[in-house]
DNA sequence: CTGAAAGCGCTTACAG
DNA sequence: CTGAAAGCGCTTACAG
């Protein structure tokens, strides 16, 4: 591979020019530099990032550290997040935690190794060795669909999951329902713990209180709501409503309806969080919470942007709102008294 | 940030002994070394990655290019690309190309300054720019779920999907099936050539010649899917069996036929490709053929990880086998006989 | 406008 | 075993 040295044996001139032409740099003639990156061209050069980087101290790298790209709401953020940072001349290293303490801190020892410009941070476990490999950063960090602890000023971009959970039950209060069962993600779980704070603090907002019977945690996936949708048939079978904390559970439940020959919503209504786009199929049509998942990504991706451009260590975090979507799952409770 | 000078002036050694520590090279007194690496934990010093690179040549770093990450199956392969290779000291800087010529141009330019050490590819274009470009690179490149050009001697590992559309198709004929429809990807999409070659090749194989009229291109998606069915049933009446060339498209199919009250299995046979999740829901049940995902990128990670160790351009390539899973959506040709 | 020199943070022969 | 020196491929004051 050719360097800048070559470059300038070939033409006869110092790096110290062929540098100033790569670099568009106003000290130096038009045409030694047209020349310049003639010669480069002619000779296959291509400039060593690696080199400018240890200089710049710039590596242009922006790090991404989500549990799993597998799942579809990572996928899509994880979409807009390249394309707003690579239109913008970065590179984005990204990382699959799956939820584990010790892939979170490699990649933490990673980004300050590699001298990232910058990371945007979807963490599960933050104990004090993690917080202070982030206190020692130095570079800007956002947080995506998590808030950042209380003594680290970051700014983080998340949906308002608190009041998408409101909407649901709002829909469902506005349908005369009340027996509402709930279907918690795992407990540890930043969204969901915000989305059961929205049921219980709305069924409390109309005096009642939240039954424990009606309130059961699977875990995530659509088996988890077809166990859970059993359940809660079970211990709480006055139930006219249910909310599942996200669309698979969701699924799941009406999976289970479907089998018992339960029909939906005449004897039961449900209401998922998401807005997968399996909700939307002809036979589940769903009603559902959306958030906008690639509109996260690019904001996210845009806060960190500006903070690199401006050079802060801070910015303004960003909720953006939710959308309830009524599709076929809900009716009013009358219809589904027994 | 504390470079290895700072270690060596708190210690009052030289940086060679640091780096020395650093390094795990054997000419360093097990004691001095200990002291090194004490010291390095008290100042809080990190290894600069990025010089290290300079000198060793060595990046540590390789590229993902994708199409998509949001398509199921990419990001079901990028996450164990990503997670053989950050567990192999490897970060993966990943790029969609969102089927864009010059951002896949954009992409290789980025490797050749960023001095990436393999890249692991799914292109869909490759002009002779492109094609020059891969050939300076010097570096292991394996080809993912495409062919490499025939001048280039780059593994690939891939699916069979043509060997996977003749399991389709056979099954249909085990069940007597004779006039069968299909709907395909978009012509330029490789794996949908494959595809489309198995269904062809299959008819020719019992002196079917494949009906112009039975053979539909509209797209990737559901929709596309619901469209290519109401158009096969409106220019190949006699059909009783459909080879959807992915499971999208099978399942827009089942959407339309069951808008139009046409019983599946019964009046309509259906196989899809890929076993996306959503295809085993208690409401579709498709019959497919399924490829594995996870696997897929896991071999291109060993294979490329296998170039890299070894230090060669080339290795084996790869063709994994694919499965047909036997769901609900098919049935004996005479069933359906209208 | 151009070039020689120092230096980014490391590693690696080479002496001792 | 340890240190001084050169060098990886660049950029950037500093002179001229």
């Amino acid at each position: 591979m050719p360097t800048i040295k070559d470059v300038a044996k070939y033409l006869g001139v110092s790096v110290s020019t062929v540098s100033r032409a790569l670099n568009n740099h106003p000290d130096i003639k038009p045409d030694t530099r047209h020349e310049v990156l003639e010669a480069m061209k002619r000779i296959n050069y291509t400039p060593n990032a690696v080199a400018r980087s240890l200089i710049s101290r710039k590596s242009n790298t922006v790090g991404l550290m989500i549990p799993d790209i597998t799942d579809p709401f990572f996928s899509a953020m994880a979409h807009d997040v390249e394309e707003v940072l690579t239109d913008n001349g970065y590179q984005v290293v990204y990382v699959n935690t799956s939820r584990k303490s010790d892939k979170e801190k490699r990649f933490l020892t990673s980004v300050m190794e590699r001298k990232m410009d910058g990371i945007i941070v979807t963490p599960d476990f933050l104990d004090e060795e993690a917080l202070d490999m982030l206190r020692r950063l130095e570079i800007p960090v956002v947080f995506l669909r998590r808030r950042p602890p209380q003594d680290l000023d970051m700014p983080f971009v998340d949906v308002d999951h608190y009041e998408g959970a409101c909407h649901a039950m709002d829909y469902f209060f506005s349908l005369g329902h009340s027996r509402i069962g709930f279907m918690g993600m795992p407990k540890y779980s930043f969204t969901g713990q915000e989305r059961y704070r929205g049921y219980v603090d709305s069924l409390k907002k109309r005096g009642l209180e939240p039954d424990p019977k009606g309130i059961v945690w699977e875990g995530r996936t659509i088996e988890c709501g077809h166990k859970a949708m059993s359940k809660l048939m079970g211990e709480f079978p006055s139930m006219t409503a249910v909310f599942a904390a996200n669309d698979l559970l969701g699924i799941g439940a009406l999976e289970w309806l479907a089998e018992n020959r339960l029909s939906v919503p005449a004897q039961m209504s449900v209401i998922g969080f998401d807005n997968l786009e399996v909700s939307n199929l002809h036979w589940i049509k769903l009603t559902t919470v959306a958030q906008p998942r690639k509109e996260m990504g690019r904001k996210a991706a845009e806060v960190l942007l500006q903070m690199l451009t401006e050079n802060k260590l801070t910015a303004q975090s960003i909720l953006l709102p939710t959308e309830l979507i009524i599709r076929d799952t809900c009716t009013s409770a009358s219809a589904s008294d027994h």
